[in-house]
DNA sequence: GTGAAAGCGCTAACAA
DNA sequence: TTGTTAGCGCTTTCAC
């Protein structure tokens, strides 16, 4: 890479006219300006990145801490984040917890040293279920701001970006309500989060509220097998006629299993599923989905934590926004 | 963040004394060590990362440049390259280029500024389709080595980690004729890219030596419907007894469709797809892959930037690594 | 209009 | 054993 330096002795001139030249300084003569950037196309010399970053103590970089890249959902919360920094100059470093309280430390640790000037992170189930927080509150002190979105601790002072999880599987039951669905059932793979614990309320809730039937849970756990847990929850309850899926898979197996069973979708049963566009063509009919805007919710994120870079707005001063899922009906229900 | 000079102000010693200290160098006496040691913990000492990648001319960065992260296989090497790469104490900076030559070009230009020490990266469909390759080696000109992983420019020297796609249609067809299936069908929505003409060929090379029947050859474009695709390519031929799908959401549109017409899979049909573990779960039966071991691909590209960058291999000498694909079979073929 | 010098945080050659 | 100094590439104040 070519330098300051190295234009400044090819043109015989000082290093700070060429940095005042091609900073378009009123210092600098017309003339000298012409040349200097003239050698500097030529040699197509671009500033060095890292020494601005320390020049400045700012890097123009923003850390993304995952639990897991190949979730949709958080894949594409990760492209929302990517693009919306793009259009401010930032750059993301990627790291994934791996669900990992230990790995989600140690990614914050590795990369508060100068490396990125803020986070964006979804928190990692462990750190969920053990609530620790400490790591977080000690990265804010230290002048990283901190944005957490769809997994959030609630008692970090950060802003934060969350989802209507609450209302949108009580929405969603409710719905089903009303095309006289009397026996929905809930299926869910999520039971260590926030995000899981928050659907399954909002289930309950409208079920409570109908009065017409008992809650009916199925809760799967990561190592079982998806398809068996579903095939069996169905004859075992032959009355279902309408089903919550609340993570990204089991709606999509909920419908094939019911097809493969013999029932028809919608006209015998249901289904609605937090299933992402490309996922909802592998049924036929196709799912009714709760879509979480996913893009939506990583420029979000990010646009909260640039401002928060640029403007010093209080630390005091912390925003929580909700973006509202959207129910896309299509052929899974009535 | 602290910094070598406050913690040599508070110890009375001078900033290099602490920062031999810090790195255990033999020069710097036990007690001092010690002193040092013991205050650089206390205040929680990091070593500035931006001063040392000056200093250094470093920055243990790997610029990662993909055409979409919602594409599962991508998202799956992304994952191999970071757990890699995080073994070796390097970070990556994930740019997308949303399949655009334009964007890919920037990515590479905005990072060649001292950002990263090197790339790994799946090449836009638009470089591909307009084959252009001058940005890639003016970057590799500037010293910045590039990895290229599946959709990779041969006309590049570089080193390249590719799948076998050509023998992994070929001998899924083959296998779909020692099954005595006769009338095999590909179906494919990757006509612009190098991977998907390869995937191609290895399916009409098997067709034209068996001998018996003629390659049938549905190809979706992107913006079409692909169940509706796939659902009048069936109803036109009625005798396809085997499908080999090349994109990762045909074989599991192509079960649903059939199971759909009241076909037996794979009593009457069989099929045989790209997708990932967790898709395979979306049809019953599930569905025979062709796995890509994408995480061990990102692995693979970690290995030889890092190699590249670490023991100034020689520019000239450049390994294409490949990495064999595997047929898992399951419910959906014989 | 141009240049010298300081400084961002760090390492390392050299001096004391 | 410890300190001084230079330098990585850049911006910016201040002097000429």
């Amino acid at each position: 890479m070519v330098t300051l330096k190295q234009l400044a002795k090819e043109l015989n001139v000082s290093i700070s006219t060429v940095s005042k030249a091609l900073n378009n300084s009123e210092e600098i003569g017309e003339e000298t300006v012409k040349r200097v950037k003239e050698l500097a196309e030529l040699y197509n010399y671009k500033p060095n990145k890292v020494a601005l970053s320390l020049k400045q103590n700012k890097t123009k970089t923003i850390g993304v801490i995952i639990p897991d890249i190949l979730n949709h959902f958080l894949a594409k919360v990760l492209f929302g984040v990517e693009r919306e920094a793009a259009k401010y100059g930032y750059n993301i470093i990627t790291c994934i917890s791996n669900e990992s309280l230990e790995q989600e430390k140690e990614s914050l640790r590795l990369l508060a040293n100068g490396s990125v000037d803020g986070f964006i992170m979804c928190l990692a189930e462990e750190t969920q279920v053990k609530n620790e927080i400490d790591h977080f509150k000690k990265t804010i002190s230290q002048g990283l701001p901190i944005v957490m979105f769809d997994r959030v601790a609630h008692d970090v002072l950060c802003d934060k970006v969350i989802v209507d999880d609450f209302d949108s599987t009580y929405n969603a039951t409710k719905f089903l309500f009303s095309e006289k669905r009397k026996n929905i059932a809930f299926i869910s793979t999520l039971d260590g989060i926030s995000v899981g614990k928050l659907r399954e309320r909002g289930y309950r809730k409208a079920i409570l509220e109908n009065n017409i039937s008992e809650p009916l849970i199925l809760k799967i756990k990561k190592k079982d097998d998806q398809q068996k847990k579903i095939m069996s929850f169905f004859k075992k309850n032959t009355t279902i006629d309408g089903i919550i899926a609340a993570d990204s898979a089991s709606g999509i197996i909920a419908i094939n299993t019911a097809v493969k069973l013999g029932l028809k979708v919608p006209k015998n049963i249901s289904v609605i599923g937090y299933a992402s566009k490309s996922d909802s063509y592998h049924t036929i009919p196709q799912l009714t989905t709760i879509r979480q805007h996913a893009k939506e919710i990583g420029a979000s994120a990010a646009q909260l934590l640039i401002n928060r870079l640029q403007n010093k707005s209080s630390d005091m001063d912390v925003k929580t926004k909700i973006v509202k899922t959207t129910l896309i009906k299509s052929k899974s229900t009535l």
